[in-house]
DNA sequence: TTAGGGGTATCAGTGACTGAGATCCGCCAG
DNA sequence: CTGGCGGATCTCAGTCACTGATACCCCTAA
């Protein structure tokens, strides 16, 4: 295990720097505004002088990064002209790399999918040919997409975790056999000549909503990812939490039933013990919701037993309804401990198995996580769905790579030591 | 209750920003080394040129920030002269109100207490008579002080939450009757014509940290503030977290024994209802390690019982060690739900009940906050107690004002709008 | 057709950082 | 005791990025 690392202190800043974080100010102003914004709007909305943002303007527009998609205005005055993102000014690969299920895509910079393909995840423990899988399918995703390679930026991986995110490492995941210490990052950068981005799954997921998730994504917020396990990315002040070795939203262990089930930690009633959909399914097969016994663990038919469940549910089966409602409200919980740590006013849920849960979920949790906040005399939550879908994973993969290189960080200011 | 705020975007930065920035990020690197730093020492640890660390050295001696201490070399080369903080430089007045004692204190630019007073906190359910007590004892303080009231940057508030930190306002405390939003910020700014800064107690035990407690109040760390209640403080990247509203750190409803005593909040087995020294005093009266009943639940009663317990766990008592011993484990499952969630690598413990507390908690929590760790194949947790002292709340008070005008926080950057 | 208001570009100035060179200071060898 | 050397700090002039003021452009309304 590493030592632990004597923080730095503060770096400070300098013209070039500043220079670059104003340009990623105002791109990151015109990617949040789909309809574009002129130079006077943008103006207003960043602080800065009218021909600083003529002068980054012309930049970005030099760098093909943004265009002038026509003009606007009905009044007195010269009509503006309205800057708008250049969707093809640059591209990102992102890979969510599950047990199960292998998700690929190209992404283009206003964050939508250019190319989307998933394979298998090859079984075994040999991490080698899983890698050299994956870097012989980005090879082809992007040959299939057409995107010039000059414009790809780099490729991000979502992973699950425990990872190191210094050394791009992954750390023992659960459900990988073989995985110990598999320096992802590397490999992948040399098989396919990519820089390369790991994060964790659930850290990736709330990138793609700061991303491409709409109003949803701004801010300060919670990304509850329902997926095989259930954890969460943390989002303050636009910026994403990653912890010291990239592995915060690590929430399985929370106790949210204390008369629930006993937990593998030694605990009981535990996130990870009474509300992953493996655990739902179950309750449902000993219900008689589901027909016979779920051996088969795998993604995929947790997956389809999981949908099954939710579909008795939505139909009017008042076992299933019990073992979804339940969940809810212990799932509610687990987000109450952590709005209340960390007071944000909203939680976005998303994630593989959000998709059938979402209806019955966005009925009940709002009211649940209202009751369990300690400052609802102050400020209400808001609990949403993703606006970015199912691949969440994935999307968010690729928008590491969008994010490292154009969002407005406040450490880009900083200089490297 | 107010209204969801759209986040508003990120702003840019100009040349006075910058150079604002730049000075505070000096001026932090000189204040966290008591021996202080020469200027080819500062230009190598912030990363700016040497005639920048000059330019910017010239003010802040100019400023009386800072002074030169002296010469230090032994090889060949002109000696470095020592740039070293003036604590005269600047003051901050602290309070820390607290339902049964309100505490002051003056601060100077290192952190010490030039001066210190306490009274009995006003009872009844006026906070106008609070307001108007505390105002005179800080008067009365400054006067006492010696201090030139031109040096006084502010005035800073530890106040129980919940607040609502842009409202400047208490929100109804459990514990202090009356405080019906209470705009405690601008009643006190005007009592006392000093510039007012108003956090919640737990977040200005944290930055007491950040600021006056050497290496533990570096980088990234979780604050457990051991009080009448208790909560935690969160510092990221040396950025304190506050929260949309200003009161992060609420983790009295985190569930740390399943067959716990039953809570308020519906639950049972939370910290709020078995680890608090309220709690710990009645088991041990329970139990028999204390006499009496205590009725009386006022801080200074169970302070005084609850000393008395670790002392009797001190001294061999085999009750008073297993009750002591049982709130560690789940002080310990309440740090690893926080640190597995943000990913810190680093705990710090303070608050008025802590001293006592420290011996057996230091020997028993380390590991098993390691065991409870997702991640202690990755990196260690460290565990230590405050480098600050039982008025942390006070002195963090403090810290509010000096941080506030002083630290090289990355929003200091941004324009405002 | 002209005036006016709003939007954007240009010009020259400002603020802060920095490369290069000068000056200062102390140690060490001759 | 003196001069050379290396390191620290200061000075000079240049660079970079932002900005106030002004000019130009564009459209509507009278």
């Amino acid at each position: 295990m590493t030592e632990i690392r004597q923080p730095s202190p503060r770096r400070g800043t300098n013209l070039p720097r500043m220079g670059d974080f104003n340009l990623t100010v105002i791109l990151d102003a015109i990617r949040r505004s789909p309809a574009g914004l002129s130079r006077v709007e943008l103006a207003r909305i960043v602080g800065l002088s009218p021909q600083t943002i003529s002068n980054i303007s012309r930049r970005l527009l030099d760098q093909d990064l943004i265009y002038e998609a026509g003009k606007e205005g009905t009044g007195p005055g010269k009509p503006r002209t309205m800057l708008r993102l250049k969707s093809s000014g640059m591209y990102a690969v992102g890979v969510h790399l599950d047990p199960a299920v292998t998700t690929f895509v190209v992404l283009d910079l206003v964050g939508a999918v250019v190319k989307h393909s998933r394979i298998k995840t090859p079984g075994g423990s040999d991490p080698g040919a899983v890698i050299d899988t994956i870097a012989a399918e980005i090879k082809q995703l992007v040959t299939e997409s057409g995107v010039d390679p000059a414009r790809i930026a780099g490729l991000g991986i979502a992973s699950p975790g425990p990872i190191d995110l210094e050394e791009g490492t992954v750390v023992d995941p659960p459900l990988l056999l073989g995985w110990d210490r598999v320096p992802l990052r590397d490999a992948l950068a040399e098989a396919t000549g990519l820089s390369t981005i790991v994060d964790k799954d659930v850290t990736s997921a709330a990138v793609a909503e700061t991303w491409a998730g709409g109003p949803s994504g701004a801010g300060s917020f919670v990304f509850m990812y329902m997926g095989t396990g259930i954890g969460c990315g943390i989002v303050l002040n636009d910026e994403v939490v990653r912890g010291t070795s990239g592995n915060a939203g690590e929430i399985g262990h929370i106790i949210v039933d204390p008369d629930g089930a006993p937990c593998d930690c030694g605990m009981r009633g535990c996130v990870k013990s009474t509300c992953i959909p493996q655990v739902l399914v179950a309750r449902a097969v000993e219900a008689g919701v589901l027909d016979g016994s779920v051996e088969a663990v795998t993604g995929p038919a947790i997956q389809e037993s999981f949908t099954a469940l939710c579909a008795a549910a939505a139909a009017g089966d008042a076992r299933a309804e019990e073992i979804i409602d339940h969940s809810a409200v212990l799932v509610a919980r687990a987000v109450s401990t952590i709005t209340n740590a960390l007071d944000v006013d909203r939680v976005v849920f998303g994630g593989p198995f959000w998709t059938c849960l979402s209806q019955w979920y966005l009925e009940r949790i709002p009211e649940l996580v209202r009751e369990g906040s300690a400052t609802r005399k102050i400020h209400e939550i808001e609990v949403v769905g993703t606006g970015v879908g199912e691949d969440v994973g994935a999307i968010g993969a690729a928008c590491l790579v969008l994010e490292h290189t154009l969002a407005p960080r406040s450490q880009r200011l900083l200089l490297e030591g």
